[in-house]
DNA sequence: TTGCAGTCAATATC
DNA sequence: GATATTGACTGCAA
C-alpha cells in the first residue's frame, strides 16, 4: 500500500522528511543498482555491513554513497557482501581510526555531488542530507552503538553544547549534519539526556555520534565549514531566485509545486497545531497527579470537558509522562553530580534551586509551587512520604487544587492523591494508577538494582522496582546508580568475556570515554533513601490491593 | 491495544 | 536568528 501510494503520489523531494526520503533515495539506489541483496554501497576498506536498519542506510548514502560519487557506484566497493558482521572488533578498530582522523567529511561529499535527488544539498533550510558521521564510519554506527561500552550522556552533551558555543555553531547545523536530527530535537537532547541504560540502541545511537564527533580533532572545522557553505549557497540561492524565479528556497511557501504534486492536498494537509490553554494544561496535570493512566472513558470525559480531541488528550498524557520521567532522569544526574560534591547542601537545597521551573513542574505537573513551605515539606522529607501513606483521605479532603500544587518536586512517586477534578470517576478507573512497570530497562546489566528509578510513579518500579525496593533495593535504589556500580567498570554488556574485553578496549579507545557514566554515586544520598522507602511501600501497597482486588484508596 | 521511545516540526521564547 | 517547548506521529514491544 504504501509503495502503491509513493508511486501514483510522490510527494516532492523538499516536502519530504528524512524518513520519508529514505524510500527514493532507495529507488534511486536501486535505479542506479546499487542497492544490492541489502548490502550497503559502503565503500572503504571493509565489507559493507548489512544494512540493518534504515537508519543506517542515511549514513552511507549521506556519505559513503555521497561522496561515493568519487568512487561511485563502483558496486565493486559496495558489493562485498557483508558475510559476516566482521568481527566487531575489527571494524570497532578501524572506525576509530577513521574518526580519529581528519575524515573525509561531509564536504567533500557534498559538492561532488551528482545529481542525486537531493542535488540542492547545500541548501539552507533543508539541510539536505545530514551526515551524521564523516567518514565511513557511519557505517556501522550501529554496531558501534550496540557494543560501546557506557556512555556519560550527561558529559557528553555537556560537552558538546561547550563545543557549540563557544564555536558559535547552531544546533540546527550540529544536528542536521552531525546526528541527522533536527533542531528541536537536539535542544531537546542537549538539554535533557538520558542516562545511557535508559536509552534504546536508537536512543544511544545520537550520542555515539556526539561522542565520535567530539573525538574527532576537526570536528569544529568541519561544521564551520559547512556553516559557511550553506551560507554561500544560501546566498547563491537567493541571488538566483531573484533572478530566476526559482522556486526552490521559500521554505516557509511552502508549496513547491515543483513536482506538480497537488498542492492543495498538501495544504490541507497540514492541521493546525493545537495549542493547549494553561488552564487546559492545569487541568490536565490535575487529572494527571489523579491518574497518571486514565482510562479511555476518563480520557473522553476530559476531552470533552476541555473540549478537546481525545486523541490530543492522550497524546498529552504520553507525552507528559515521558517529559517527567526525563526530567527525573536528569535531576538524578544532577542530583548525583552535584551530592558528590557538596554533601550539606544537598538534596533538598539542591532540588529547590536546581530544579527550578521544569523540575518542579515536571515532577508530577506540579508546577510551581508556591509555599515556599510546600516545597520544603516535602523535600525534607520524610514528610512527604509519611504524609502520603497516611494521609489519604485527609489530602482528599483538602483542596485539591493547593495539594496538588504542592510539593512534590521531583520526586515523588506517586501522584497524588487527592481530587481533583478528574473526571469524577476518578475512583475506579479499572486502570490501575499505578503506572505500569516501566521499562524494562535494556539490560543493564545487572537488572535489578537498576530499577527504573526514579521514575514518576511507583509504577515506574515495578517489577525490578520491587526487587529493588524490596530486596535489592537497599542502597538507594536509586535507578540509575545502583547499576553503576560494578558494570562500570566492565562497561561491557553482555558478551563473551575475551572477545569482550577486547572489544570493550577498542571502544574504550573509540569513545575515549574517561570515565563512563555520569551520573553516578550518589547511594548514601539520604533523600533517595528516603525515597526508596517510600516507593518500597507504596509497591507493597499496590501489590496488597492488586492482589486483593480491592479498590483501595490509592493514596499514599 | 496500550504505552513508550524517538522524532518531527510548528511555535514560543530568548 | 537561535534555542526551547510541545502536540503529534511512527514504530515497536508486551
Amino acid at each position: 500500500g504504501s509503495v502503491s501510494d509513493m508511486l501514483s503520489r510522490p510527494k516532492p523531494w523538499s516536502k519530504l522528511t528524512q524518513k520519508g526520503r529514505e524510500p527514493f533515495i532507495r529507488m534511486q539506489l536501486w535505479l542506479n543498482g546499487e542497492l544490492g541483496q541489502g548490502v550497503l554501497p559502503v565503500q572503504g576498506q571493509q565489507p559493507g555491513p548489512v544494512l540493518h536498519s534504515v537508519t543506517s542506510l542515511q549514513d552511507p548514502l549521506q556519505q559513503g554513497c555521497v561522496s561515493s560519487e568519487s568512487t561511485p557506484k563502483t558496486s565493486a566497493s559496495c558489493s562485498p557482501a557483508p558475510e559476516s558482521p566482521m568481527s566487531s572488533s575489527e571494524s570497532v578498530k578501524s572506525l576509530t581510526e577513521l574518526v580519529q582522523q581528519p575524515c573525509p567529511p561531509i564536504e567533500t561529499s557534498k559538492d561532488g555531488k551528482p545529481p542525486e535527488p537531493s542535488d540542492q544539498p547545500a541548501s539552507d533550510s533543508q539541510p539536505s542530507t545530514p551526515l551524521p558521521l564523516s567518514g565511513h564510519s557511519a557505517l556501522s554506527i550501529q554496531e558501534l552503538v550496540a557494543m560501546s561500552p557506557e556512555l556519560d550522556t550527561y558529559g557528553i552533551t555537556k560537552r558538546v553544547k561547550e563545543v557549540l558555543t563557544d564555536n558559535n555553531l547552531g544546533q540546527r547545523l550540529f544536528g542536521e549534519t552531525i546526528l541527522g536530527l533536527t533542531q528541536g530535537s537536539v535542544s531537546d537532547l542537549l538539554a535533557r539526556p538520558k542516562p545511557w541504560h535508559k536509552l534504546s540502541l536508537k536512543g544511544r545511537e545520537p550520542f555515539v555520534r556526539m561522542q565520535l564527533w567530539l573525538n574527532d580533532p576537526n570536528n569544529v572545522e568541519k561544521l564551520m565549514d559547512m556553516k559557511r557553505m550553506e551560507k554561500k549557497a544560501y546566498m547563491k540561492r537567493r541571488h538566483s531566485s531573484v533572478s530566476d524565479s526559482q522556486p526552490c528556497e521559500p521554505p516557509s511557501v511552502g508549496i513547491d509545486y515543483s513536482q506538480g504534486a497537488s498542492p492543495q492536498p498538501q495544504h490541507q494537509l497540514k492541521k493546525p497545531r493545537v495549542v493547549l490553554a494553561p488552564e487546559e494544561k492545569e487541568a490536565l496535570k490535575r487529572a494527571y497527579q489523579q491518574k497518571p493512566y486514565p482510562s479511555p472513558k476518563t480520557i473522553e470525559e476530559l476531552a470533552t470537558q476541555l473540549n478537546l480531541k481525545t486523541s490530543t488528550v492522550i497524546n498529552w498524557f504520553h507525552n507528559y509522562r515521558s517529559r517527567i520521567r526525563r526530567e527525573l532522569f536528569i535531576e538524578e544526574i544532577q542530583a548525583g553530580s552535584q551530592g558528590q560534591a557538596g554533601a550539606s547542601d544537598s538534596p533538598s537545597a539542591r532540588s529547590g534551586r536546581a530544579a527550578p521551573s521544569s523540575e518542579g513542574d515536571s515532577c508530577d505537573g506540579v508546577e510551581a509551587a508556591e509555599g515556599p513551605g510546600a516545597a520544603d515539606a516535602e523535600e525534607s522529607g520524610g514528610p512527604a512520604a509519611a504524609a502520603k501513606s497516611q494521609g489519604g483521605p485527609a489530602e482528599a479532603a483538602a483542596a485539591p487544587e493547593e495539594r496538588e500544587e504542592a510539593p512534590r518536586p521531583a520526586e515523588k512517586a506517586q501522584p497524588p492523591p487527592s481530587g481533583t477534578p478528574a473526571p469524577d470517576d476518578a475512583d475506579d478507573e479499572g486502570r490501575p494508577r499505578a503506572p505500569p512497570p516501566p521499562p524494562p530497562p535494556p539490560p543493564p546489566p545487572e537488572g535489578p538494582a537498576d530499577g527504573p528509578g526514579p521514575v514518576p510513579n511507583p509504577a515506574a518500579a515495578p517489577a525490578a522496582g520491587e526487587d529493588a525496593a524490596t530486596s535489592a533495593a537497599p542502597p538507594g535504589e536509586g535507578p540509575c546508580r545502583a547499576r553503576d556500580g560494578a558494570d562500570r567498570s566492565s562497561a561491557l554488556p553482555s558478551t563473551s568475556a575475551p572477545a569482550a574485553a577486547r572489544r570493550a578496549s577498542s571502544l574504550q579507545s573509540l569513545f575515549g570515554l574517561p570515565e563512563a557514566a555520569g551520573a553516578r554515586d550518589s547511594r548514601d544520598n539520604p533523600l533517595r533513601k528516603k525515597k526508596a522507602a517510600n516507593l518500597n511501600s507504596i509497591i507493597h501497597r499496590l501489590e496488597k490491593a492488586a492482589s486483593r482486588e480491592e479498590p483501595i484508596e490509592w493514596e499514599f
